[in-house]
RNA sequence: GGCCCCAUCGUCUAGGGGUUAGGACAUCAGCUUUUCAAGCUGACGACCGGGGUUCGAAUCCCCGUGGGGCUACCA
């Protein structure tokens, strides 16, 4: 039997971390072994669902290349593929339940439950349901019912018995059913809760694995008591560590970035996030870099930790620096390119596309390339203290300078080896060491102590703008 | 409160009875050089505590402690 998994979201706002990383594995599982991977929109919870929500989660889903084989716009067998599009199917099998009498209405009223479980609390009990409406009669039940009054299905939960989760990743967990109250399984609104929809969409949809974050943990024996009480089997069960913030609380908004998709407005490429999240609670022997198609390749549950795993943004910033190198050029000048033009005004793309082709090995962020580039797209750029009082009020500052202005005047062509040859024999010359004479160069072209290599900033600034750059370090005109 | 899960460098982790406890990010230092990066080399740095079991525990068991989750007409 091929495996089915399934990324089940709450659209009730963007796709976080920790849901891209639950898509993920259960993507990595699905392609691993060439099963199938859904996507499932629980959007059950009527006054948080927002259909803006469900636009981002797939466009999240979209940007890391994680593609679904059923779900929204794709379709399939087992649709629909909405939660609120299979109202029918829980109303369904919630009646078979009552029937069976597995399931029973209950018409306490919201207030009145918040007081019992006050007064629960209070006494230091747990706040567990006291199923007074199991004991109603058919004739009160139908008073009741034709009285209008609100009503829910709850689950009777078979007292006196253990459930045991036999789970992929922490072997087997038990539960005392007692502990557990009677649930509800339909809302007033005639909605499904979580554990009722999931188990009847699992089943329906046909899912072999169920992957997801250990918050599920204990809900799981609810939904196997569901399971059995329907006489469904049961599919497997992998609880994956959450994510965590640096303050160790699970990961949040407030922890900075919420949504996936923030990631990319940062200025983080896609396989850069993916090969993060995948290595967050998974690895593979001493391996840090990851291909998709490595990815998939050496994914399996048995290589998925245990531990709760502190989200680190350093490592994915190295990470992203790491796949900038390597990445074709010229998909990282397009990267930049809006944010330049944004900044500097329009320039022309091929002198974007140089400028950032110098800059390659020191960006970690895309937006980091606007700050670095400012004296490449304007002449009015901001000179640096030190490079003032350390290399252009040098003493011999003004013979070095004068002595490049005019050699570089006549260079022909102005390119990084005619100009590396002038440095060399005015070094030479001078009896000094090649950074005496480009480090007040670098000041006076860039207004920095820092910047690529200095034979390719000349080249790319061009002659013009280097020789009025030398002259105006000099006070005087161009010569 | 009750139940459940988890516990190795600051962080991500390898290691599942005998290891100099390995790797990566970060940090620091050196090399390279023309500055900054990148790259390379090196340094710093960990088995939560207490009891067992054992000739021998990071590793197995128990108890603490700490963190997290569930306990909703949220998922």
């Amino acid at each position: 039997m091929s495996v089915r998994v399934r990324f089940a979201p709450s659209p009730t706002g963007a796709l976080h971390i920790g849901g891209a990383r639950t898509a993920l594995f259960n993507w990595l599982f699905a392609r691993h072994m060439k099963g199938k991977f859904i996507l499932r929109i629980e959007d059950t919870d009527r006054t948080r669902s927002t259909i803006d929500a469900v636009r981002t989660i797939l466009h999240g889903m979209e940007w890391l290349g994680l593609d679904w084989d059923e779900g929204p716009q794709v379709d399939g067998p087992f649709g629909p593929y909405f939660q609120t599009e299979r109202l029918e199917l829980y109303r369904q099998y919630a009646e078979q339940l009552t029937k069976e009498d597995k399931a029973y209405y209950c018409f306490c009223s919201p207030e009145t439950l918040a007081e019992k479980r006050k007064q629960a609390e209070a006494r230091k009990e747990a706040p567990r349901y006291d199923a007074s409406c199991r004991k109603l009669s058919s004739a009160e039940i139908i008073r009741n019912q034709s009285a209008a009054s609100p009503m829910v299905i709850r689950f009777k939960m078979p007292a006196g018995a253990r459930t045991e989760v036999a789970d992929l990743i922490r072997g087997k967990v038990e539960f005392d059913n007692d502990l557990l109250d009677d649930f509800i399984i339909i809302k007033s609104d005639g909605f499904p809760t979580y554990n009722f929809a999931a188990v009847v969409d699992d089943h329906l949809m046909e899912i072999t694995h169920v992957i997801r974050g250990d918050d599920h943990l204990s809900n799981t024996p609810r939904q196997i008591v569901l399971y059995q009480a329907l006489g469904w089997l049961l599919p497997c069960f992998a609880h994956i560590p959450m994510i965590l913030g640096p303050d160790k609380a699970r990961l949040s908004k407030r922890h900075g970035a919420a949504s996936v998709v923030e990631y990319r407005d940062l200025g983080y490429l896609p396989e850069a996030v993916l090969n993060y999240i995948a290595k967050l609670g998974w690895g593979h022997k001493d391996q840090e870099i990851f291909s998709r198609a490595e990815l998939i390749e050496l994914f399996r549950l048995e290589g998925v930790g245990k531990t709760p795993a502190v989200f680190d943004v350093e490592k994915l910033k190295w990470l992203n620096g790491h796949y900038i190198r390597s990445a074709l050029p010229e998909r990282i000048v397009d990267l930049c390119e809006p944010l330049l033009i944004e900044a500097y005004g329009d320039h022309d793309v091929e002198h974007i596309s140089r400028v950032v082709k110098l800059f390659l090995d020191r960006l970690k962020l895309i937006p980091e390339i606007v700050p670095l580039t400012a004296y490449f797209f304007k002449d009015d750029f901001e000179f640096e203290e030190k490079a003032v009082t350390k290399y252009l009020k040098a003493p011999q500052a003004p013979q070095i300078l004068s002595a490049l202005r005019d050699h570089l005047a006549k260079v022909e062509p102005f390119k990084k080896e005619e100009i590396e040859k002038v440095f060399k024999a005015l070094a030479e010359e001078l009896k000094v060491k090649l950074g005496v004479v480009i480090h007040p160069c670098r000041a006076a072209v860039s207004g920095r102590t820092e910047t690529p290599p200095m034979y390719d900033v000349l080249e790319v600034l061009g002659r013009e703008k280097v020789l009025v750059r030398l002259s105006k370090a000099l006070g005087t005109r161009p010569a």
